[in-house]
RNA sequence: GCCCGGGUGGCGGAAUUGGUAGACGCGCUGGAUUCAAAAUCCAGUGUCUUCGGACGUGCGGGUUCGAUUCCCGCCCCGGGUACCA
């Protein structure tokens, strides 16, 4: 029988369906071991070969973990809400449900196009799922917990004082009892009140004063806006200032929004990094991303006013250095400390920087810019006056949204300070800053009263112990990281069980959870500028309405991927989000697998869900993913051919179109434009197409030409790479392709041999560039385990490279190899029962032994070389033994299980029973050998291979080698000065 | 600018604790088989070479009997972050 993959691999995906062969038990004596792939959102698009990267190596780890006798639960799902999927609604109408439902499940999308679904695109590819555990973020029976971990936050707020959340009810019945004299919570909350003033408060103002501490809040908050996306984005969704889907511009708005009270758990964000088996990268990320910094704040009075600006700074040491003070220009107290004479130059200066994009402020950091405001601080130590600017360097959202300027210690200060020429006072001892700030943490601390002579360290604190015990501020330590805005203006998310009366938010009832997402007639906004649910009709919430009405907002995506993976654990519990006695026994993440472009989004949220969660008592961890491996991005290889109508690119910044330029005052002359298309090897160099430029231009170009022309080159067309095989083009199959018809009727020139080569380019893959290739394409043609080996051989899990098929059919020839291994020539089943030999034992256990280290540190590349130098070596033995062939192919079964069964089964096993047999055991004996081969170098480089037994002495190998005709003749005479001799390894003989 | 990764043949990559640099695969070259092609098999394949050998892991130094591996300085590429007080 031929390896005929297809048949193979079809057949056993049937039989583990059925079987449920790879369902995870939840009650099991052995140990548990939980392998998570971060869950795909489910586009149109569909898989493409760097999607599975990650769940082929997550799977690989499930199979062994299972060999290794662990109780393995390997889930998959859907995160099914998203924008993509509201974007094709607003175009077409077609409800977002139903588009999700057919780019999981496969169809037609309602323009026709075929959708392989994601679900078919996976199966194919022999994934050990357990499909009895899917969870989609969308779907009711989900968001229903979802909605009620929600209710959970709005109920609970941040104690400091047992560093934990706790029941808002608590809180309330503190202020009952106290006020909130004795509370110290994480709050936004700055008054004080009493027992009985409390109890004075109406509903809308008892309310409204609870909002500021309850870890989930409603507020008025400066937002990140994108009006082309019509809703509102996180900090993380945000790159460059601009959206991070569909690169829109974003602006600061002030809205009425959900947010979460994430800056209550920083200190324990930052702090649970270190219990992590997390790559350094990531975990830098998340501390920048917190970004703690310890200083001080302090007050500043202001001159002739009540006022007292409070500012942060990491530098209390150098407050003797204060020449002036800045303000954000949004500052609160700018309007009433300008004097009037400097009204309307503040009045222009905020208008200018209001209308600097975010953007504009990042690119214009060379541009310095500010403006008095005529107001003087109060120096709180020397009493002395300081002037107060407004200046858009310092930003409102970060600290106090105002700065003690020290510009002898801060190079912005110092800038400010030069360009509007406002004192330096420096306060460093023997240091000369007339060309810039000493920024550096270190060095003895001048001209400061009680801090003078003072180290910058003791400086610090003695500084801070003055400011404390005389009243100006106190020791402090602030976080970079923002709480999270949790509302957005879609429709396409979990609703929230909120409504409203009298404009007081009130909580759904458990009891009718989930608040199902109503229809809608249009998925825009209404005319009024209110989210897409404002559209939906008291009918359509039906009897989840309440109140006056519902709240219009929806979820971030962040919200259901917060907390998918305890789902997984007891997806169908209608009566809990996870039940005890399940998350008890599967606790956290193993192993997660999944992207690094989640650092700040994603896998921040989730340590917050998880560590709130944990505070309420419902898990008993409080960090998700103990281990986690970041696949590096499979890259596309894009091909081009290349048409003979000149691209020239000049220095010129003014010319945009080629034909446009002139030399001498007298238009450049081109060749004309042509239709014939160059093979990659035959395209005209550099100097020749100058060549021809010259002769249609004579006199006008000279050896300047090329300083003036930076890039002249044949123009470059991109052409789907399913019609290039080794970057030869299949010309009849592209140009029948309507999309590249412009190759029909065109003129080649090819290689010497006839064929047409295509240049090539790395870059991402997407549909735009043709060089997306499938999986199912590939399982196709080489099946399966072929494309799970080959995608593991690439190279190393964690980093980006090119996708490349040239490669894939060595990984075919090596499974082919493996069948032929047990098939002779007429495909006839072969195997012999006794006793191996030597040299296969030696093969299968150096195999066991490389294979299970690889697996153990996750070097998926180097496993598949040795499974490639296994078979070599037992091919050259012609071992046909029965007993060495099982232990290979119960090894291999990790990495290809269709073909591992079928052989299993032909071997006379138990169908289906490959993935639970024992991974092999090492035996070290079978490896030793009487001799070493030991490498002998002179002076470090190797000359010569000696063969000697492993029993010899240090003097006896040093007595061999010395004697051996090669070495005499390396020594020539001479006495060696020193000779090493490591038993077992290497000899070095030093001359 | 700062913080992380990384730089090894024509290509993807290997070398796990400082001990034979280039495993394994692709590609390429030659040969066998074939009417021919595909497939398969065999041999070769870092560079230079006076065929003795010399050089060789981004560059320059250092430690060591021995460095892709450790240390110092620099260059380049990828990712993160950036008026963060």
């Amino acid at each position: 029988m031929e390896y005929n993959f297809r048949e193979i691999e079809a057949n056993w995906r049937e039989f583990w369906a059925k079987n449920k062969t790879f369902a995870a038990k939840d009650h099991s004596d052995l140990p548990k071991y939980y392998v998570l792939d971060m869950f795909p959102y489910p586009s149109g698009a569909g898989l493409h070969v760097g999607h599975p990267l990650g769940y082929i190596a997550s799977d690989i780890f499930s199979r062994y973990k299972r060999a290794q006798g662990y109780n393995v639960l390997h889930p998959m799902g859907y995160d099914s809400f998203g924008l993509p999927a509201e974007q094709y609604a607003i175009q077409t109408g077609q409800h977002p449900r139903i588009t999700t439902k057919t780019n999981i499940e496969g169809g037609v999308d309602n323009q026709g196009n075929k959708i392989a679904g994601y679900r078919n695109q996976l199966d194919i590819m022999g994934f050990s799922f357990d499909w009895d555990r899917e969870v989609r973020t969308s779907s009711p029976e989900y968001y229903k917990w979802t909605q009620w971990i929600f209710k959970q936050l709005f109920n609970s707020y941040y104690d400091e004082t047992q560093d934990k959340a706790v029941a808002v009810s608590d809180l309330i019945a503190e202020f009952e009892a106290n006020g909130n004299a004795n509370v110290k919570a994480t709050t936004d909350y700055e008054g004080s009140f009493s027992a009985s003033e409390w109890k004075a408060y109406s509903e809308k103002e008892k309310e409204a004063c609870l909002q500021e501490y309850r870890l989930a809040f409603l507020a008025d908050s400066w937002v990140n806006w994108c009006p082309a996306l019509g809703t509102v984005l996180a900090n993380d969704e945000i790159v460059n200032g601009k959206s991070e889907r569909g690169n829109h511009p974003v602006e600061q708005k002030l809205m009425r929004q959900w947010s979460m009270r994430i800056k209550a758990y920083a200190e324990r964000l930052l702090t649970g990094l270190e219990t992590l088996d997390w790559t350094d990268s990531i975990k830098d990320i998340q501390r920048n991303w917190i970004g703690k910094s310890i200083g001080a704040s302090v007050q500043f009075a202001v001159d002739d006013s009540d006022k007292k600006i409070e500012v942060f700074t990491t530098r209390p040491d150098t407050i003797y250095g204060v020449s002036f003070m800045v303000l954000a220009p949004e500052h609160p107290y700018v309007d009433e400390i300008t004097t009037s004479e400097f009204k309307s130059e503040v009045e222009n200066y905020k208008a200018t920087a209001s209308l600097k994009s975010e953007r504009d402020r990042q690119a214009d950091v060379k541009n310095i810019s500010g403006q008095f405001t005529g107001a003087y601080a109060i120096h709180p130590f020397s009493g002395e006056k300081v002037q107060i600017w407004i200046g858009d360097y310092v930003l409102a959202s970060y600290g106090t949204g105002a700065v003690m300027a020290v510009p002898c210690g801060d190079q912005r200060d110092w800038d400010f300070a030069k360009h509007f020429e406002i004192e330096i006072i420096n306060i460093f001892e023997g240091v000369d800053i007339s060309e810039g700030a000493h920024t550096e943490k270190e060095g003895t601390i001048a001209n400061s009263d009680f801090l003078s002579g003072l180290k910058v360290k003791k400086a610090m604190k003695l500084a801070i112990y003055e400011i404390e015990t005389r009243g100006f501020g106190k020791g402090k330590t602030n976080y970079r990281l923002r709480d999270a805005v949790f509302s957005r203006q879609r429709y396409w998310g979990e609703p929230f069980p909120v409504y409203y009366k009298n404009d007081i938010p009130y909580l759904v009832d458990d009891a009718n959870l989930p608040v199902t997402l109503p229809d809608v007639d249009k998925y825009l906004p209404t005319e009024e500028g209110e989210p897409p649910l404002a559209r939906a009709t008291q009918e359509a919430w039906g009897d989840d309405f309440a109140g006056d009405r519902m709240d219009f907002n929806t979820m971030p995506g962040w919200a259901g991927s917060s907390w998918y993976f305890l789902r997984y654990m007891d997806p169908h519990n209608e009566n809990e989000f996870v039940s005890k006695e399940k998350v008890e026994y599967w606790k956290n993440v193993d192993l997660y697998i999944g992207g690094a472009e989640h650092a700040t989004g994603h896998l921040l949220y989730s340590r917050f869900w998880t560590k709130f969660l944990h505070d309420l008592g419902h898990l008993p961890f409080d960090e998700p993913f103990q281990k986690m491996i970041n696949q590096g991005m499979i890259l596309g290889r894009s091909s081009f051919v290349y048409k003979k109508t000149l691209s020239i690119k000049t220095s010129d910044k003014n010319t945009k179109n080629r034909k446009a330029i002139t030399l001498k005052d007298s238009p450049l002359i081109l060749p004309k434009d042509t239709n014939t298309f160059y093979s990659f090897n035959k395209i005209p160099s550099k100097e020749a197409l100058i060549e021809e430029i010259e002769k249609l231009n004579p006199g006008h170009i000279s050896g300047s030409f090329n300083d003036y022309i930076d890039e002249i080159c044949l123009t470059p067309f991109r052409v789907a790479i399913k019609y290039i095989e080794n970057d030869v083009l299949d010309i009849e199959a592209a140009s029948s392709d309507p999309i590249f018809d412009f190759l029909q009727g065109a003129e080649f020139i090819f290689e010497d041999d006839g064929t047409y080569i295509c240049g090539h380019e790395v870059e991402k893959m997407s549909k735009s560039k043709y060089n997306v290739q499938t999986p199912d394409e590939l399982v196709e043609k080489f099946g399966a385990d072929t494309l799970r080996m080959y995608e593991m051989f690439l190279g190393p899990l964690e980093q980006s490279k090119p996708w490349d098929t040239q490669g894939i059919n060595g990984v075919h020839n090596f499974l082919r190899k493996a069948w032929r291994l047990v098939h002779n020539r007429d495909g006839d089943f072969i195997v012999t029962e006794g006793e191996p030999t030597k040299e296969a034992l030696k093969t299968l256990h150096k195999t066991i032994k490389k294979v299970g280290d690889d697996l153990d540190r996750f070097s998926f590349n180097t496993g598949v070389s040795n499974f490639m130098i296994c078979v070599n070596e037992l091919t050259e033995q012609k071992c046909t033994n029965k007993a060495i062939i099982e232990q290979f192919v119960v090894l291999l079964s990790s990495y290809a299980p269709h073909m591992c069964e079928e052989l299993w089964v032909i071997l006379g096993n138990e169908a289906g029973t490959v993935g639970t047999q024992p991974f092999p055991t090492f035996n070290p004996d079978h490896l030793i050998e009487a001799n070493h081969k030991y490498p002998v170098s002179f002076n470090g480089k190797m000359r010569f291979m000696l063969e000697l037994p492993r029993t010899l002495s240090k003097e006896e190998i040093e007595k061999e080698v010395l004697a051996h005709e090669i070495a005499q003749k390396w020594l020539d005479g001479k006495a060696p000065k020193k000779v090493i001799v490591v038993p077992g390894r290497i000899v070095n003989v030093v001359i």
